[in-house]
DNA sequence: CATGAATGAGACTTCATTCAT
DNA sequence: GATGAATGAAGTCTCATTCAT
């Protein structure tokens, strides 16, 4: 064993699972499959996970951890306008949901293997969180209309984005509609969140 | 065997199925206890079903089917204003996704086993055709905003729904908010809807 | 039903299974695919034949029956030298070996299912009293040695014969060396049964 | 496990196979019999074998194997006379067949299992290739008839031998008959093979 | 820490046979 | 005689997990 490898073995065996889960989804793919892809014994895969179910909300975390990053990057500092925003919001999320795609079926079909319903919501927690913040600071631009509760608003537009993302890349939408996708959904967007 | 027993072994294994399903999961349900609890022998559930996994489409169609046969209840006619569609969407698609919560999970997670994604759109485009002839009504009559192509919108005002039930009914969130959430989806809507 | 079809289902039966057992053996032949096959109902089956099992031993006849018929028309009478009689048995017990391949393979795996071994030999029977009574001819007519038990010689010229063919058909011999086959197969038995 | 255990698995497996195979034959022995004997887990047997048709072709060479070594045994020089020769092979093949009666019905019913029929042929193949020597060698000493091919005549005999023996051993001949029997089969094989 | 042979419960599925019509 | 839906025992094989080394 190289030392590169010491102590790494639990990442190792969460990248293997990744890229099986990916194309065999999570029942289909053995714990003989995940320890021979990452190179380890059988019985080493107990020594980082206690079952294989506990490797569903470590690759979900992983998943979201790698959404909430990309958004981050385009978005240091605040937004100038609404447009701004909204148009940023769709491409991350279009890129990361195509990305991600045989992920996000897997983390739809491996909720069932969360211990509690909050640990799904605390991983999205962060994310709802970031985007609460950018439509306060433009209401209090005055870029964004003032009725309503930011908690569900925020809620609302995370439903209409991932709605339009999966349209296409989760359920095969024809790609010749995708640059009319986003334009209605940035219009759609823009009326329910203008002043 | 009694007249009331003939043919109905098929919908009797369904409903043990989606009983269990509900309880259980997709995985963790057997065919031994599907075919206990509808009370015929092993083979027969063979008789009707070629695998197990051919339950799947078999029950996602049934939920879809319940939700359109509650949403053609409120809308024989067509709809006087935005106001009342929207309204009767929420109320609808709520009530559905409380009544069906855990089945809807396992549509997400039994998405795997449908063997084409067109399987799925199959399912959901009666909804959708519904939902975008009640927008048309409503956009020839002036009290819809005109400018968006109502297939994405349609697409999208679901994708809200959704969103806004399952925070409750899948995601355990608080119900004491539950009449709040309905309000701010309406507002939600009718903002990104009115003319 | 036609008329012609009236009782002859017996028959509709065995020939399914004849066809099918050829192509995948008896194990892997189902009660389901012979009924299909031959156009009746599963019950049917059962009218006809106690079990499944009990198509081996009918279906074994059969063949031999067959090679009794075609041995019967080359020697309606008696054979006017030994060379003749087992010019016919080489050419007639390769034709019939050839044709039935499948069967013969059958025949043998199935023979775990005959009820008593008396069975197959009560099968077997009219083609060795067939060829005793044709040596005991040729035999009164000084052709044939004499010392030997032809019961026991019967047996042997069906066990050399049944070799030689089966070493080409069964076991897929060099075609191109059938020719010398039969030849040294006559010499051999020639020799054998020679005065 | 006490080193005496250790790799002996497969051992203990096959010899259980062979034991029930003998009693029920192929397909009426399942694995979870075979496990049961040989005192392993079910899982174990599938470390070991892919599956259970991956038995036969094991086994027909272990049988083929025993009949080898016991020729050897008696024939470790050359044959002074055809006499010799004729009367160990009638005396070891009559005792191998009755030994191994019902693995002969195996070989023969599990012929279906193997991949292809060469594989049947190798296993075979040194037998011949004995028989085919000893043959050789008594013509070259004069002591044998010296036109035939002694590649059809070493398979003829094998072919008398078997069904001369098998009459008795699978089909359940009178046993009082296995005495002239033996010198029938001699006489007929002399006159075969005397120069 | 790491190994991997061994475990054994249990999954899905098949199929010979029955019996009410 | 004919039907075919229903039966349920039994089969093969998988796989998460353990434990002696």
């Amino acid at each position: 064993m190289t030392p590169s490898d010491t102590g790494d073995k639990r990442r190792l065996l969460l990248d293997a699972a990744a890229a099986l889960f990916r194309q065999q989804g999570f029942e289909k793919t053995s714990v003989s499959q995940i320890v021979k892809k990452a190179g380890v014994a059988q019985g080493t895969f107990y020594l980082y996970f206690p079952s294989k179910a506990h490797l569903v909300p470590a690759l979900a975390q992983s998943i979201i951890d790698h959404l909430l990053i990309r958004l981050h990057v385009h978005a240091e500092g605040r937004f100038a306008t609404l447009e701004d925003l909204v148009e940023t919001l769709i491409r991350d999320t279009y890129a990361v949901t195509e990305e991600h795609r045989e992920l996000i079926t897997f983390c739809y079909s491996g909720m069932g293997y969360f211990q509690t319903a909050s640990q799904w919501e605390a991983i999205y927690a962060p994310y709802y969180a970031w985007l609460e913040q950018r439509l306060l600071e433009l209401r209090q631009a005055g870029l964004m209309e003032c009725d309503s509760d930011l908690v569900y608003t925020a809620n609302f537009v995370v439903g209409v984005l991932e709605q339009g993302a999966e349209n296409f890349f989760v359920f095969g939408g024809d790609r010749k509609y995708l640059d009319s996708s986003r334009q209605q959904l940035q219009s759609f967007l823009l009326r329910a969140l203008r002043p």
